[in-house]
DNA sequence: TCTGAAATATAGGCCCT
DNA sequence: AGGGCCTATATTTCAGA
């Protein structure tokens, strides 16, 4: 994980932008698009791993095709002092966290949440504020994305095995 | 782009596992975990882009190596009524806002925006106080990742364009 | 859904600058 | 160090069935 900066050029730029926008694309393709042979690209490809710049290659996925309908940013305020490695820890045991860092301001923690339902989320919303740190959340529920198709928006949701349950066989209220 | 859920099982669930855990996973291989011929796989794969599940293949990039230093989110508070369209209109304008979304509570959105560092941070922010919808805004920096590997904490950047230390231009990816 | 063959892509080795 | 060319191995893709 060295986060040395080798040299990053011109054509390392474009790699990337191209492996951004399509990570399948093969190496002769990227490599007719900035000029160079299918074998130079994929050599600058490893080393733009090595060197951290790619950490790898994701299938972005719309979670509300998988039943995540359900979207929230929770400000965590911890007891005491929070050490960000015991925080590491509690946000570790709920798979609904799908991003969670430390941050300036009143709140400790910042936690993206997504879950099925609101009725789930009430579920984890509990769940958290059961771990002993948590002194107290405050939630903000997304309604709508204004650029949908932000990482952000599309990408970050748990895995597929946490969801309970399929597309095309969610449950329903009530 | 139909969003409607066709069927979605087992096997399915389990390859857009293996696609979100790394893209360029190749179809034999992920016939071989999930007992499927790689033309099987490759024609679910298929139907699962279809049907809107999975929207993309990206490469996840660390934005520390692209001098992307500084993560923040933005709340925004605007004047009166604020029309989601004119919104996303604004939002349109900073390229440095990776992730908008409208929200309950307080604020009317959530940015989530990054810069170069805190001098390139707050020039974004008077860019964005600048429009004439904003009210005022309240800034969270975000100081460390909990989850590193989260999308949220590598995936979400502007394009490599404007990498490298340099103060140029910015764009939007894709 | 599988099989099988043809077209592509990859991962190295090797040599050049 | 970095690039191109070549080749053996894999993979994708398109026919069948």
């Amino acid at each position: 994980m060295s986060s040395r900066p080798t040299s990053f050029d011109e054509l390392d730029r474009k790699i990337v932008t191209a492996l951004m926008a399509n990570a399948r694309t093969s190496f002769a393709e990227i490599g007719a698009d900035v000029g160079l042979s299918a074998t130079a690209v994929k050599r600058r490809v490893d080393r733009l791993r090595e060197t951290g710049v790619i950490t790898g290659f994701t299938a972005t996925v719309r979670p509300a095709a998988l039943g995540w309908r359900t979207e929230a940013y929770v400000e965590v305020y911890c007891e005491g002092a929070a050490p960000p490695r015991r925080l590491a820890e509690v946000v570790r045991n709920h798979p609904e966290i799908t991003a969670a860092m430390t941050v300036t301001g009143g709140a400790d923690a910042l936690l993206h949440v997504r879950a099925r339902d609101v009725e789930h989320f009430e579920e984890v919303l509990e769940r958290i504020r059961t771990e002993p740190f948590i002194r107290k959340t405050i939630s903000v529920m997304v309604l709508s994305h204004l650029i949908p198709d932000s990482p952000e928006a599309g990408t970050s949701q748990p895995a597929p095995e946490d969801a309970g349950e399929r597309a095309s066989d969610v449950r329903r209220p009530g």
